[in-house]
DNA sequence: CGAACATTTCGATAAATATCGAAATGAAAG
DNA sequence: CTTTCATTTCGATATTTATCGAAATGTTCG
């Protein structure tokens, strides 16, 4: 990942209604949802969220397709991890590094 | 994490000179770097960095300590983590997803 | 084909943000 | 205590972005 497009995906995420829209994306899993009950379980109207939704996918973070007359959208789950390694990459200098060497599945908090 | 503070450090990383500001202090690790040498790294003003560095850290991304007359920033590791966590939280409904469930350092690109 | 439906594009307005020089703050050294 | 140095705050301008209604696009069904 260049840091150019990391800029973008993170801009992409960096709004309210749209971290949102991911979220609920990211909990769906590969199915996705139509574009409608994104907009009807966010509360917004259907034109802000569809600008919100193209630069989700300009962003690379979620993905279109035709399903009847609905539009899916789907979160890209290697898109988000990407982005995640881009963050913390060569971290303390690339050297073992007990801050972010902990896999995710048995952090403490 | 609450969303609210989720927009608030993604927003923080969602620039070119921050987000190189970030990176940069990630790969320093917990020794971090002065304004100064960061200005000087990145090629922009003193009052831009400042500007930048103020709001990494008012989104706990950074902290600041005093050493000597120079500030000394620094990543927070653990808040870095907590933002991840929150991106990839209940993903695909919460059950086992093999999409996030492969540890960062055993990842395949 | 024509009506009903889901979603996007257009256009206009309001709000937030990046930028940088100049002046101000705060700490150290002579 | 005055000078020097590192950094921040101020102020002003230009750019980007969010918002939403209305109109347009493309799809299905009778």
């Amino acid at each position: 990942m260049k840091a150019n497009h990391a800029v973008i995906a993170l801009s992409a995420l960096a709004q309210d209604h749209r971290l949102s829209a991911f979220r609920l994306l990211v909990q769906a899993g590969p199915d996705g949802l139509p574009a409608g009950q994104i907009a009807t379980q966010l509360d917004i109207p259907n034109s802000s969220l569809s600008h919100h939704l193209a630069q989700l996918a300009e962003a690379g973070l979620v993905h279109q397709r035709r399903d009847g007359r609905s539009l899916i959208y789907s979160a890209d789950f290697a898109a988000m991890r990407g982005l995640v390694d881009f963050l913390t990459e060569n971290c303390c200098g690339g050297g073992d590094c007990e801050t972010t060497a902990m896999p995710m599945e048995t952090r403490q908090p």
